[in-house]
DNA sequence: TCCTTGTCTAGACGGTTATCAAAGTAACGG
DNA sequence: CCGTTACTTTGATAACCGTCTAGACAAGGA
């Protein structure tokens, strides 16, 4: 379990617990976009598609039927996951592939993770 | 077997990790709306200083100075989050106490844990 | 070359949100 | 009672967001 310097280039110190300290109005500032991205069910549901797919990435073809709207919106919502940095996208031939950048999730749920602020508990990343 | 008429079908109340098997559109729809409560700096600011006070509660009084934002801001973010789930308030004397639901947010910690769920990524580093 | 399929971009429209000032409510102390 | 302090609610405004349609762009095949 060797825990080397986060990929995304996050400082130390930078993304503890939300309950271990305050974070900064600037380490909120960063941090908030992401969250934004997720506060929209489709989105939700977007990444989860995306994050549970077996291969570790997903065809649009295959996100759009999910959903009663249209490709354009899903379009959409794909770039905001995209510009929220929580997915990346490749076209390959006719289709566009996306799956998601795991240490941006992974940086999420250290925050949240209000179990790590009481208990002795080690971040698993 | 899918998840069919289960609204809570979790351990925890509600979902497993995103990444660990797509979410009903009905969890998405749970789920979203406390993300999207914390998908602004200022009320993700704020709830860290709730959840990191030692004493486990705060007083708006100690919150309000810290933005450089009018009082009426500062208490609509705090019902924003309060109406998200996410904090509860209580009134004693002259002054408002706001502490965390630690289960709301242990909920979106593991929505959003990709290490716990066995995906192949883990060696991205 | 043209047509088809898959995906994204542009523009528009209605609903939502962040912010403030002003007014309302609640609690304490004269 | 009355005034002060601590929030909260209301009302207004400007910005933002989700959705659509129409069109552009890319790749592959006739």
């Amino acid at each position: 379990m060797s825990k080397q310097d986060e990929p995304l280039g996050w400082p130390d110190g930078c993304c503890p617990p939300l309950a271990v300290m305050a974070i900064t109005a600037a380490d909120a500032a960063e941090l908030a976009p992401a969250l934004k991205a997720l506060g929209d069910p489709v989105r939700l549901q977007l990444l989860s598609m995306i994050a549970s797919n077996p291969a570790g990435e997903i065809c649009v073809c295959n996100l759009t039927p999910a959903f009663d709207l249209s490709g354009p919106t899903i379009s959409h919502h794909l770039k905001v996951l995209r510009e929220a940095g929580l997915v990346s996208s490749e076209r390959r031939a006719s289709w566009v592939y996306y799956r998601v950048i795991p240490e941006a999730l992974a940086k999420l749920s250290v925050l949240l993770d209000v179990a790590g602020a009481g208990t002795p508990v080690a971040m698993t990343l």
